[in-house]
DNA sequence: AGCAGCATGCTAGAAAAATAACACATGGCC
DNA sequence: GGCCATGTGTTATTTTTCTAGCATGCTGCT
């Protein structure tokens, strides 16, 4: 069997300092290689993680664009691929892939409290959502 | 040599092959080395696969019970508190930390389609979670 | 008792990741 | 023009990860 590894949108091939650089761009959109060295932990130097987004990019994980004179990376994954990826990654490693758990569990306020207009618009949601279904 | 580390709860602090490891437990509850070996992809050689584990039991992520004469290993953090913190990583990194996107992307089946009856007992969460919060 | 099968303990070399020094380029400013 | 600040390109070293071999120990069977 061929090993051609499209590289799985998000999570089973990076590094875990990797995988840091990559969430920091994932949550900020884009970033210079000093924001992100700001974001990191462990204060590594500039150079450090200049060479680690070069090494990103080789692999095929960032891209960076010239604004001015300076890079600013990117992720080459859309967001919302990478995200629908790390979703179901993390349904099916703690919620038994069932969709239905983690929305308790999000409801329940594992992840952060909710406002009581987003429960409305949730509410809302759901209602849709079992419309779409019974068609 | 103390160099006891706080390890945080789940992912930072490991690498590419041990979250997958961490993974699969987190997945099957408990496995043996031989379970994990035929789970983790690239298969490595069963020894591989037991440096690994104890190493992950030297970092205080894993743990072991011996089962008649082998060894069950499982997570040293219990599950619910690894996905709490995973899930709020998840939310954080692709949500923009609100509660109300994931939702909304799980009901808009970004992770697995749910079924009619999931999206009743939703509906009743989602009720109760507004009642418990007016009060 | 002796042997096969399977599991663990230990050790070690190859590969990848993490880190950073040094060299060079470009723009603004005195 | 010369010089500082800020950026990039290249390369090298240390550390961690990944990988697996070999020795050993226990169980059960013939």
């Amino acid at each position: 069997m061929a090993k051609s590894q499209p590289h799985a949108v998000h999570g089973a091939t990076l590094s875990r300092r990797e995988r840091q650089i990559m969430d920091i761009l994932y949550r900020r959109g884009r970033a210079t290689a000093g924001e992100v060295m700001d974001q990191l932990a462990g204060d590594p130097s500039y150079s450090t993680v200049r060479t680690q987004l070069r090494v990103l990019e080789d692999k095929g994980h960032v891209r960076h664009e010239e604004e001015g004179l300076r890079y600013v990376y990117m992720p080459a994954v859309p967001r919302h691929a990478a995200r629908k990826s790390a979703l179901r990654h993390l349904v099916d490693t703690f919620f038994d892939g069932s969709a239905e758990k983690i929305v308790a569990a999000v409801l329940g306020g594992e992840s952060a409290r909710l406002t009581d207009e987003e429960l409305t618009r949730i509410a809302e949601l759901v209602a849709k959502a079992r419309k779409e279904g019974k068609r």
